[in-house]
DNA sequence: ACCTGAACACCGTTCAAGT
DNA sequence: ACCTGAACACCGTTCAAGT
């Protein structure tokens, strides 16, 4: 016994994901992908246990690429000078940025985020960062929770309807100043306290 | 020439949706609806074009049922006593119960709403309400088709989200409180003009 | 340990044919 | 006009078998 392995999860992943942004997600195939990777579609089950597994881990890659996008982009956030953002948003709005850079990147996927639960390593070090950027903005511990849940489903809901061409009959311009303006929004009820 | 028809473009959007509803959306399927219907897969050709357009048939029932319900709830919000609601926004909060109950009704189906451009009659009409609601808040003319965007993003996000079982972590009162937030946080982002 | 081959019950869609 | 039947190239997944 003891044969040299021929693929890896992570290449089915990224065969995957591949197939989804050329071909859209309809031809992420069991059958597809393992012709991507010049193997039957019987040698992926041993890196995933399920074409829905399969959804999992792309969902997985995802999240890893936002919060790599999100990193790389903390200190220069795209328009942070006109905008004349506070510091402590900086980190929420690196990661805004980053979620609608990986929308675009990958428009075919990204829906996928909204569709599955996520409760993989990878979609706690979303979560996580969004709690630091709001403990950072001085919210208290005990709205910390809901503010997350409701940030990152604003902000998720936006990056995929864009991604998923529900805008499609307006100019990019149009859209960029749509998410500005849900910026200001979010902005404004983090440091807007419930009325007594 | 001429004969009786067996089935209806609506008995096939209602027996898709129902399937939906029953066994997930991977089980909609052209086979799978003529079971229903008893009939060959192909008779359904007659009354969709495709596949695709039998998703976006059901986008349209849902549409229509989103605003129905938002017809009928709007004399009588839920909480509206209780929320001291000013009554210029009784529509949008109508529309944002309606959704998500919609939601709620539909979870398999609903986030087909997010993913498909939505250029039908109902589509308009759900949008037009949001319009009005606007309208009636006093807002701008000029800001009325982005901040509809805005809303019904926001609103359709959290509802797809809660169907998605994104949120399945959570009690229903958690929930519940997480979406009179939201609702406070459109509130608010509505009555508060841009800073100069 | 890792991959293959054959097989099964399904898909979406076409085309020609029935009534 | 409306539906059927046979057919085609695909699916996801199983099981036993090869190296």
């Amino acid at each position: 016994v003891g044969r040299t392995a021929q693929i890896s999860r992570e290449a089915v992943l990224a065969a995957a994901l591949g197939l989804a942004d050329e071909a859209g997600l309809e031809s992420v195939t069991m059958h597809a992908v393992g012709r991507c990777l010049g193997v039957t579609p019987m040698a992926l089950y041993r890196h995933v246990d399920s074409k829905n597994a399969l959804l999992d881990g792309i969902v997985e890659a995802l999240l890893t690429e936002v919060t790599e996008i999100a990193a790389s982009h903390y200190d220069a956030v795209p328009g942070a000078a006109e905008d004349s953002h506070a510091a402590w948003e900086a980190p929420l709005v690196a990661l805004a940025y980053a979620m609608r850079d990986t929308a675009r990147r990958h428009p075919a996927a990204f829906p996928l985020l909204l569709t599955r639960p996520a409760v993989t390593p990878a979609a706690r070090a979303a979560r996580d960062a969004v709690y630091a950027g709001l403990r950072e903005a001085g919210l208290p511990a005990d709205s910390l929770a809901r503010a997350e849940r409701l940030v990152s489903t604003a902000i998720l809901g936006f990056a995929a309807s864009e991604a998923a061409g529900r805008f499609a009959a307006h100019d990019k311009t149009v859209i960029d100043a749509d998410f500005a303006e849900l910026l200001r929004w979010l902005r404004l009820a983090l440091t807007t306290p419930p009325a007594p």
